[in-house]
DNA sequence: CCTACCGATCGGTAGG
DNA sequence: CCTACCGATCGGTAGG
């Protein structure tokens, strides 16, 4: 039994192949296909291309908002707090890819306006990220020499590469993930034998 | 005088839009504007959209295995030849960004055989630096339990992620960035005072 | 490097 | 959701 789409098939599907091809790279005729029906019947729908690239990418926004949100109201240490940015992340990626990736990626396809949305969204983000290292420093936690803003960004530059890399279901599950990357992050690959 | 225009001009304007707009994102039409002449005119110096894109890939690539190459010739510690990958890194993606956005943003774009061609020198990079980090092991410089291969994807994860925030110019010069980057990677965040 | 095109494909609409 | 389109733009060519 053929059912008929939703507009959130519409979007999912989007969300697929603005991913996979980018969203200059996906007709609507492209995302028709991927539903068995024809491009122009996706008006049905939605009134435009760029509308769904919006709502793809401010799911994607939101996701990585409100995880950020619960992290930060993880009770105990700055490293805690880490963690569960790190475990949140971690969780948007794994549950989320295809809107992750447009939001990571796409955004330039975005008008001016839109795109200054992702821009500020992403600023946000970081920002708790900073607030949280800026906590462990003072904590003693984390190395009192260390740059929050500077810090801010490697830890997400790990963490916003995860889709280009990692497979569920290959030797690292997501919970060995979350140790490997507080691991790397906290320690990093040095003996210390030198120090 | 308005000059006349040579392939590499061509090619090099491509980088830049690539760059900017991805590859389905920029149109011969644009591309013969940022030169100053016609689309249909650029047909003079190359002979394919797509022909086009492989050049400025195959030039992303082309840095990236030279600058490792001479980094596994440093002589030393594997700090030392990490440092080397690391500092050739940033050389290449600060001398020649638009070129390593366009390698490692546009390769999908590319059909089976020329996408294959990309991955796999992406793999020979990324195995220098699992190599390095085994060394590293050996020599007692890196920590005994370090597992080289995720370890070397977290790393390139950092460095390949400077092009989305890191402008010449700003607090961070090319030397601090080195230093910022080895530091991070070496010690983590962590103050240490737990383990 | 331009003029003058070509067929194909694009996002999108009217009407059912 | 399909039929039947629309004007605009796409990558690319012939000939100069």
């Amino acid at each position: 039994m053929t059912t008929r789409h939703t507009r959130r098939d519409v979007v999912e599907a989007a969300g697929r192949l603005f991913a996979q091809k980018g969203y200059h790279g996906t007709s609507m005729r492209d995302l028709g296909r991927e539903l068995g029906l024809l491009g122009s019947s996706l008006y049905a729908h939605i009134s435009s291309k760029e509308d769904l690239l919006v709502e793809v990418v401010d799911r994607g926004a939101a996701m990585f908002q409100e995880s950020a949100e619960r992290a930060l109201s993880t009770p105990g240490s700055a490293v805690d707090r880490l963690r569960a940015l790190v475990a949140g992340h971690v969780g948007v990626v794994l549950g989320h890819m295809d809107e992750v990736r447009t939001f990571l990626n796409e955004a330039r396809a975005l008008d001016g306006g839109h795109r200054a949305r992702v821009l500020a969204a992403r600023d946000r983000y970081e920002q708790a990220f900073r607030q949280v290292l800026a906590e462990g420093v003072e904590e003693g936690s984390f190395r009192a020499d260390l740059d929050p803003k500077v810090s801010a960004i490697f830890v997400l530059s790990i963490l916003n590469a995860l889709d280009r890399w990692y497979r569920p279901g290959g030797p690292l599950d997501a919970d060995g993930l979350v140790d490997a990357l507080m691991e790397f992050v906290m320690m990093g690959i040095g003996s210390g034998s030198k120090e």
